[in-house]
DNA sequence: GGCTAGTATCTCAGTAGTGAGAAGTTAACA
DNA sequence: TGTTAACTTCTCACTACTGAGATACTAGCC
């Protein structure tokens, strides 16, 4: 662990000097407070969908997983990857424990001898059958504070927000390039 | 860690049976969309800010708690805690960790024996008056994809989505009462 | 004062992941 | 064919947290 301490300061446009909060120029204003909001509102939509999940002894992780399968079919796991956004030990990690559980497994792929499908069980199918429907009604209730016109609004604006910060963020460690297609679920 | 293994089907509506992904009610299929497209955005603005963040050797909570500090002084453990939803046990590593770095002190409340104040040293101020101007358009930069307009428009609606939500998720685990008044930063 | 309930921080065992690198496989090209 | 680069999964040491309980204090009531 280096420590990067850089205490002289080096660039600090617009700082006031009083010891008190720095103001920003508007257009950084606009955007930091969007900046909270948007984490406020995913964490908060994320800790429902999160509740429901553990009711089932299922981490959202492992949910993803499980649901990317039940919607897809099998998957090779360097797309379940990207899709779900884990790191590759993780994917592997986290395939382990479902198989450990029964919910899934893997196949060999026949094309290509280093990939593996990870692909649901009978068992897995079940599970997802039986619990997806009651996840998707609590992520709708979550989503209750907008009605359907505001929902579409929001679908569009943060689907630009979304595609031009995964540009930047493309390049940044543990990032490859996911949300290629976003139109899952 | 006890397995709620409900295999049984025990309420199914408007699943289709041909093993193939379930159809769901118009609603519902656009708050998933809403709920994917809320996630991806806001992952992918995290991981522009978290990169900005580890160029300073600091961890996204470190850097919240620094933050909050930075922009309303000295603010006792417990809504430190509320203001960046870490646990009891995580605020106090992390202030610890920033204290043994020289960025934050603690300080004795004198109404109340019990509570504790964090407040930023004097190298804590330097440090942020260094790194926030960048960090700040770092994340204006990552909000690129929607004008001044339209991310005010995006406020508004995440907003409420966030208020609702969070209600819901009052009462979940590990969720006291954040968010109580929604502007910060 | 003494008792009880409530609150704020701290402790610590536990865990869901990360990420760097290894191992095995494929592909392109000289 | 041999070589090199690229890719896919797996391994494993490590870490940033969580969460339940401990400790310390306050406040209200008798």
């Amino acid at each position: 662990m280096k420590t990067a301490r850089r205490s002289t300061a080096k660039k600090m446009p617009r700082t006031n000097d009083g010891g008190a909060p720095l103001t920003a120029d508007l257009p950084t204003a606009t955007a930091l407070k969007l900046f909270v909001v948007l984490s406020r509102a995913a964490w908060a939509v994320g800790e429902v969908a999160k509740a429901d999940i553990e009711r089932h002894d299922l981490t959202p992780a492992e949910f993803g997983i499980l649901e990317a399968l039940h919607h897809k079919g099998p998957l090779l796991l360097g797309d379940l990857q990207k899709r779900i956004l884990v790191s590759s030990g993780g994917v592997t990690f986290l395939i382990d424990r479902l198989v450990k559980r029964g919910f899934t497994e893997r196949q060999a792929c026949p094309n290509d001898r280093r990939a593996r499908y990870a692909a649901l069980t009978k068992q897995g199918t079940q599970l997802m059958r039986s619990i997806f429907p009651v996840h998707a009604a609590a992520i709708r209730n979550a989503m209750g504070g907008l009605n359907a016109t505001e929902q579409r609004e929001a679908v569009r604006l943060l689907k630009a927000l979304g595609v031009e910060a995964q540009r930047l963020a493309e390049g940044t460690p543990a990032c490859q390039k996911a949300m290629a297609e976003s139109d899952s679920v």
